[in-house]
DNA sequence: GTGAAAGCGCTAACAC
DNA sequence: GTGTTAGCGCTTTCAC
């Protein structure tokens, strides 16, 4: 293994040098920092990471929390996990991957161990039980997603809300004066999700707004599920115009399940989902969205988590707008 | 931070006592054992992962490269990842995540570091541009699929040739004389990705054997390019009575796509796909299938190389065994 | 603008 | 069964 010291013998110079010429942390005369580039090169050098973690207290390694469980659309969290790992990679950090099943003690253990120097914690639930350890530990984190109590703590998201509230004024803007929202499995509310719930929040503030006739509705992540509950929501609801999804496994199945109970879809019956866009996009019929922001989520969190590392002052709350983008799946309610 | 000349006056041993005891690495007498554990637990110390890796020249990390492009299923890519993961942490390992984005080019900068004891790279090409790299590389490395040549490498995957064979065989077994094998997308095949190659070969080595008129047609990711595959190969086999598909993303569609050209499934029409088995059986018609086993092959990819530290020879190829479970979507030929 | 040298916290040889 | 101690390879003060 080439070190600092041979990279120092070799270019005729100190290892201190060496350090400064890698960190810039002071100033080297052109002609040094080429001869030791030169030598850096030639004998292919590269840092041992321990040693610098160990002498600089500074392991260059963000911790990800991923979240295991049901009902959270897995592709979405691959994209923010590689968004997370280019944004880091840009500013020459690594990442470490943790599942949730780790709990708040996998959490102190890398930290503890200065294996990395801050987190990133994703699928934060409204009292989530990690939250006491990420407050008591001494190095930074971010959450992707808002707890019930933030403060203390550094988060970051799409404003559900306003998604919410986007999603009905577009139906209202269109005319539909009865429509429902379509929403994640029962559990993501019973565990307290926040993004859920503040989507609804949104949703039915803005019906009152407008004086729109909203309900809001769970929907377990299955084909079957989401047909009963169209079947359902038809029932109950006859005049029903509008949709707002918020389920991404189960868009196809609404769409058809209307189709299937005669409503034609833009026509008789609009549908506003929120998820990515490719989803959006890409569906059989193009379905008008709010985008889940996923790779502006996961690079916003790595670069608060700089500026945290570098000892800016940040904002504690990061709230994304949420972008509209109309498609074929919503029209102007039938004069009525 | 407590270090463990902390424990050690806490104990009353020496710090090299305190690690052992944490190492196992010679015997220590019970009573010595518990004061040290005590003083531990008490001052709450974790050994600095740095300086540890400095000095035992071990991380106690891998690295886990994963694929980033299109043509792969993304939920699949999560569940190797998590599989990693939590088999590592068994290992008292951690894993840091890198992206293909990085090439040989980063595989060399985690291992020359030291960042990482070992490495594990999934999604590997038959001509895979990492191999001269991970080749050369002083640290050991299991790849997740099987390059053109393996020598000097080790691999883990399924058998997909013998999963196109069981695929063929299931069928034929039912009656089948005329079937097709629906595949991944074009560009899958273009850049040689073993897995999609090794199907075809054993399902038309199958097809030979048994008899079978067989043809093979790759297939874009989308429900448009499943309904018009769907309706061509019904064109040009119009006595075709059984299917095989490996691509995920248009498992619904193909079915749908039969069903719409008035073929009953499985009456008409025997469908067996090779996906994760969750999918299979959530899908509308629960498919039969042969699993994807990504958490056994995540598990026996740390397990490998957890072997190759300990310094055991392992096998340069593991074939996990195909697994077909039957389910609604495949039945007898009609008599003919 | 550069060098010398003192650690960073741990492991593992060596000694008893 | 336990203690002493010499590094591991780097960063960073202090000195010039």
């Amino acid at each position: 293994m080439v070190k600092i010291s041979d990279v120092a013998r070799h270019a005729g110079v100190s290892p201190s040098t060496v350090s400064y010429v890698l960190s810039g942390k002071r100033s080297i005369s052109e002609e040094t920092r080429r001869r030791v580039q030169d030598s850096i090169s030639e004998l292919g050098y590269r840092p041992h990471a321990g040693a610098r973690a160990l002498a600089s207290s500074r392991s260059n390694v963000l911790a990800l929390v991923v979240p295991l469980r049901t009902g959270i659309h897995v592709p979405v969290v691959m994209q923010f996990a590689v968004s997370v790992v280019t944004t880091a990679r840009r500013h020459d950090h690594d990442v470490l991957l943790l599942t949730q099943e780790e709990g708040d003690e996998g959490l102190r253990r890398v930290a503890d161990s200065a294996l990395v120097d801050a987190l990133i914690v994703m699928d934060v639930q409204l009292r989530d039980e990690r939250l006491p350890m990420l407050r008591t530990l001494d190095r930074p984190s971010v959450l992707i997603g808002f707890p019930a109590e933030t403060e203390g703590l550094t988060c970051i998201d799409l404003d559900f809300r306003a998604a919410g509230e986007a999603c009905l004024g577009h139906l209202a803007g269109l005319g539909h004066r009865v429509v429902g929202l379509i929403g994640s499995p029962p559990e993501v509310y019973e565990r307290g999700t926040g993004f859920a719930e503040r989507t609804t929040e949104g949703f039915l503030a803005a019906a009152g707004e407008h004086g729109v006739d909203a309900s809001v509705h769970p929907c377990e992540a299955t084909a079957d599920a989401a047909r009963a509950l169209v079947e359902r929501l038809l029932d109950e609801h006859p005049d029903l115009t509008g949709v707002v999804v918020h389920n991404e496994p189960v868009l196809d199945a609404v769409v058809k399940a209307f189709q299937a109970a005669g409503r034609r879809v833009p026509e008789d019956l609009s549908v506003v989902a929120i998820c990515p866009d490719e989803l959006a996009e890409h569906a059989e019929l193009p379905l008008t969205s709010v985008a889940i922001p996923a790779e502006e989520v996961g690079r916003g969190a790595v670069e608060l988590l700089m500026d945290k590392l570098d000892g800016k002052d940040v904002p504690a709350a990061t709230l994304l707008p949420p972008r509209l983008t109309a498609r074929a799946s919503t029209a102007p309610a039938a004069a009525g």
